[in-house]
DNA sequence: ACAAATCTGTTATAATGTTACAATCCCGTT
DNA sequence: AACGGGATTGTAACATTATAACAGATTTGT
């Protein structure tokens, strides 16, 4: 599989995906608590996207069910350490398709089944890099989201 | 002044951004509506992004404030015609800084003091098009944001 | 003047995200 | 094993952003 194949748009071993990502979670030496463990297997379950509260809502440990700030620090932590991306656009959350080599992605998001694939690019345009550069501005994060319709929603599916 | 400079981030002469966006307005046949012109006005001040309720908090007639959809309403009819744009980052607007020839921008935004400066530039990266394209995407819309900190921010302004 | 379309007023509510503080758990040291 | 500091969780309240629904007013074309 090559690597800026949009995964999420075609057919594959999701199975695949779960491993790799687990496996990378753990060898970073992260604490996977009981709550990221939980919120992580929710995202990983395929690669569409999910708002917090849809977390926060099949979130549930026991029998107990947590409170918004809750599925947030989930999420907060599981961005930060590369495992799962905001979907500005979205205000939504996917888990990282590639969680063991993710420098910069872009998303490609279908606004009909919510599917999110991730792929390796370079960060924006390089033209807006350049620009900005060019000011002296210093760019910390870049947002790259495409929105449209995936070829599977075209053909009424 | 050339096309694709960051104004925001330089000296130059905003009355200038306001007649040309107040210009272009007027010649598209739109109906700029009370609340419409007003919100605009809101936005041209300067090049900083308004969140929709702090725009909602300073709209005003005749010592009437309007309502959230007040602002809404304005908001959208102003983005659907070229003449503000959402930054998905902030969830915040800004004033079109190039009305008149505006076909894909993306933006550089200083998460200090909230300046927001445009960009035309070739929709998204390259390859997040491409690959898009290869597996039968129908793009809509793209977003295209950096966020970081401005020359003046850095040098504490 | 009339009807249709567009825009506005108004109320209520939904969806998304944060603050603050107390309680608990984990981990390295004594 | 006891201790202490840092990280994590529990919990309640609240803040921010956005939309639904429907009635009334205004504009536009005929
Ligand atoms: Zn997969
Ligand atoms: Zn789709
Ligand atoms: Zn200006
Ligand atoms: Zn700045």
């Amino acid at each position: 599989m090559e690597k800026s194949e949009p995964l999420a748009f075609l057919e594959h071993d999701h199975s695949q995906c779960r491993q790799t990502a687990l496996k990378c979670a753990n060898n970073q030496g992260l604490r996977l608590t009981k709550w990221r463990q939980l919120v992580l297997d929710l995202l990983l379950e395929d690669h569409r996207s999910m708002g917090a509260y849809e977390i926060l809502n099949r979130l549930e440990c026991n029998g107990v069910k947590p409170q918004p700030p809750t599925a947030y620090r989930a999420l907060d932590f599981l961005v930060e350490h590369g495992l799962a991306h905001r979907i500005e656009k979205l205000n939504a959350y996917v888990a990282c398709a590639r969680p063991d080599a993710c420098q910069s992605a872009g998303f490609i998001i279908c606004k009909e089944c919510n599917i999110v694939a991730e792929v390796e690019c370079s960060p924006s345009s390089p033209e807006l890099l350049r620009v900005a550069a060019n000011v002296g501005f210093d760019a910390e994060s870049t947002v790259m989201e495409v929105e449209g319709i995936c070829s599977n929603c075209q053909n009424g599916n």
